[in-house]
RNA sequence: GCGCGCAUAGCUCAGUUGGUAGAGCGCUUCGUUGACAUCGAAGAGGUCUAUGGUUCGAGUCCAUAUGCGCGCACCA
């Protein structure tokens, strides 16, 4: 043994030998016999487009469950996969294809699915290997992709039964359009920007009296043309008296009405709305209640239309200048309110403005579907730890409106829906859902079919993993629902809400018992990781210095339950430090055996020492298996370090240390059993060093998940 | 506006059946004779944000306040 622990020299043969030996694996044959306990977990399915980042490190707390039921002798299976991640992919993509100098729209469909696809592979075995050297013990003859024909036939499955039960239907709705990405998004991707833009007061002139006009106040000069009606509130005194008379839209010379509605709060602006359904949610409803037109002024790439005249072919925002520039021309500017703050809704991923535009697609009705969550929820048939995450979980699945699944995208699973030109002619626009594709219409019978282009939100086949993965392996029977769903928290309305809701749909069954909710990783300064702050750390890096188990450690130790993880290299190398304790722990114990083995000038006297040691340890063991029952996995980790450290080495090694040199096996022994097991209570932990000091007290091909000592039996 | 979280040693954080305050890093002093300097010993350092309440007893439960962080909603 080195005088240090080198995980370089171990790490990957203890990987490759757990793999060969297949003890991450279900046993067909066990598996049958209904004896044992059944415990599983679902990897959430990394984005096959990138490498790992420390946020993927901290399933960490999946292994740690896994391998402590793998040592209590259980069935076990952890699930590895991956996850096309359609939208987020597609924009990796082609960021990889500007530094090429060329885009999305250099190809066509086909040949771009076809180059997104073998990056994707790629990608994901990369991914995969890194898994790997996070020591996680999954159960690689399983993995699962997305896009496997398996997968997709079950979220077609999902999608027909939704349809043919009126929970999935087809409207034109506002839906939020980045013109720069090309898609829509559900209002989930939406984020919020505050900013400081300017509000313009323009002047509509009276249809009945021309020198006479209403002044409204807008952000958006630019969709006057889409205007339809001018509201204000009934109460409102200055006004009430003009509605239903007319005013007249700039350029256009539209006559529209005023209208009252309550919405309008009169001490906003001047108290008169322009209302412009085609591009604004609110008005959008305005609309629909007042009966009014829809008017698009601009199209899906963000330039004017036929309805703005002059303006048409400008961008959105050359046309405000310009619109701006000529309405101060003619005098139908009143002022412009240079700092107004106001909160502008944008792309996520390319943070471009998000415009609202009126679009066909495919909705997911949820309130049926969340009731029977929230029920679920609220009995605790799913119980989510930490606990106040539960309030939460609970607000989503109150609060989630329709659920936009149509996507603008290539890469993805096509959306199997069909339309019927026919109806399409006869205007009663009929769409049909099919799993296979149809040789004929489904409504008409004789038509040429016209095939939705559009490919699925990839959070709709996500939302179905844990029973799609099952399903398909055969598997559903013995571990639906899973143990538990281990996931970071911000991602529990685009998924866990989500994954609740179909998994009751489609299997009348909870997906999983627990969710247990991770937090998120942040620098020591507790700043969010990112590329443009440069405080990214790889974990890659940190296994090729520290070791595995030493990364391992740091996102655990002292971690309070699904709050986030304050991460530093000091903390990783304290970890390092760690894992030498428990090298030199059974270096000494390992030297000593060897050594005594020549004197054999054994001494009988169980001392005081080894009395206070074995109760010690007995009181610690009973509260490990209380923490690792109860979730408080960072409390049993750091119960095994003060204890390993701070009782057994400094204190019991030190006082032991003359009688174990000088030869008495009875201390040299006691110490070696107490320590033996900590190394099992610890392995979840902390897998390679105690492995490798395992097999050398054990032989080479003795695996410490294969020992069968009575402590896991937990007496 | 609604909701959630946090406030504990110089710094970063642990601390769930309420029972004499913990770790890592940093600091002071000392120690390298075969487990480990990726170490050990000794030590300094805390009115556990404030106020009130429940209790024999509160860092831990309840209420209010202050400060900070986050999520969501609205915004013409």
């Amino acid at each position: 043994m080195d005088k240090n622990y080198q995980p370089a020299k171990f790490e990957n043969q203890i990987y490759e030998d757990w793999v060969r030996n297949r003890l991450f694996e279900i046993d067909p044959v066990r598996l049958k016999k209904k004896k044992k306990k059944y415990f599983s977990i679902i990897l959430p399915p990394p984005n096959a487009n990138a490498d790992l980042h420390l946020g993927h490190a901290m399933y960490v707390y999946e292994d740690i469950m896994i391998r402590y039921h793998l040592l209590l002798g259980d069935q076990v299976l952890w699930l590895p996969g991956a996850d096309h991640a359609g939208f987020e992919t597609q924009f990796v993509f082609e960021k990889h294809l500007k530094k090429q100098g060329k885009s999305r729209f250099d190809f066509d469909s086909e040949t771009l699915y076809r180059m997104i696809w073998e990056f994707v592979i790629e990608n994901k075995s990369r991914m995969e290997n890194q898994l790997r050297r996070l020591g996680f013990a999954l159960a690689w003859s399983k993995k699962k992709f997305t896009l496997d024909e398996d997968i997709v036939k079950i979220v077609y499955e999902t999608f027909k039964k939704l349809f043919d039960k009126g929970l999935v239907y087809r409207d034109e709705k506002l839906i939020n359009y980045c013109v720069g990405c090309g898609t829509s998004f559900s209002d989930l991707e939406v984020v919020y920007k505050e900013e400081v833009t300017r509000l313009y007061y323009i002047r509509y002139s009276f249809a009945s009296r021309k020198d006479d006009y209403l002044t409204v106040a807008t952000t958006r000069p630019e969709t006057l043309f889409g205007d339809v009606a001018v509201a204000v509130n009934p109460k409102d005194r200055r006004y009430h008296d003009l509605i239903s008379q007319e005013v007249i839209i700039p350029f256009v010379e539209r006559r529209v009405r005023v209208i009252g509605d309550d919405f309008v709060d009169p001490d906003f602006g001047t108290g008169v709305v322009k209302i412009t359904p085609a591009h604004d949610f609110k008005d959008f409803e305005i609309g629909k209640k007042h009966n009014l037109p829809l008017i698009r002024v601009f199209d899906f790439d963000g330039r004017l239309n036929k309805h703005t005249d002059e303006f048409e072919g400008l961008s959105i925002f050359k046309a405000r200048k310009l619109v701006v520039q000529k309405l101060k021309d003619r005098n139908l500017i009143e002022k412009i309110d240079e700092n107004y703050h106001h909160r502008i809704a944008t792309c996520y991923k390319c943070g471009k403005i998000l415009e609202p535009l009126p679009k066909e697609q495919w909705f997911v009705r949820v309130k049926p579907l969340t009731a029977k969550a929230k029920k679920f929820v609220e009995e605790e048939k799913i119980k989510i730890i930490p606990r106040r995450f539960k309030k939460i979980v609970l607000w989503w699945l109150e609060n989630f409106k329709d659920w936009n699944i149509s996507r603008q995208l290539v890469w993805g699973i096509k959306i199997p829906a069909y339309q019927c030109q026919l109806s399409l002619k006869e205007n009663s626009n009929r769409w049909f859902v099919s799993l296979e594709k149809p040789k004929k219409c489904q409504v008409c019978g004789q038509c040429t079919l016209i095939e939705d282009t559009d490919t699925f939100d990839t959070w709709f086949s996500s939302a179905q993993w844990p029973y799609a993965t099952l399903k398909t392996l055969g598997l559903f029977k013995y571990f639906y629902p899973t143990s538990v769903m281990e996931t970071g928290y911000d991602i529990l309305p685009w998924w866990v809400a989500r994954m609740i809701m179909l998994g009751i749909f489609y299997t009348d069954k909870e997906p999983f018992k627990v969710v247990y909710l991770h937090g998120l990783v942040r620098d020591k300064s507790g700043q969010k990781m990112s590329k443009s702050k440069g405080n990214v750390i790889n974990p890659m890096e940190m296994i090729d210095k520290y070791g595995a188990d030493a990364l391992r450690g740091a996102l655990v130790f002292e971690v309070g339950a699904g709050s986030d993880v304050f991460f530093s290299e000091e903390k990783v190398i304290t970890m390092r430090n760690f894992c030498n304790k428990i090298w030199n722990i059974g270096r000494f114990i390992y030297l000593n055996q060897v050594g005594n083995l020549k004197q054999q000038e054994f001494n009988q006297d169980v001392d005081q020492i080894l009395i206070n040691l074995e109760n010690e340890f007995r009181k610690n063991r009973a509260k490990y298996f209380r923490f690792m029952d109860g979730y408080r996995f960072s409390q049993a980790f750091g119960l095994l370090y003060s204890f390993l450290w701070h009782r057994l080495a400094d204190v019991y090694l030190e006082q032991l240390k003359k009688k174990i040199i000088s030869g008495n096996i009875v201390a040299l022994e006691a110490l070696k059993k107490i320590y033996l097991e900590c190394l099992l209570m610890l392995h979840p932990f902390l897998p390679f060093v105690t492995e490798v000091v395992w097999k050398f007290f054990h032989g080479e091909k003795k695996s410490i998940l294969r020992s069968r000592l009575k402590i896991f039996k937990k007496e």
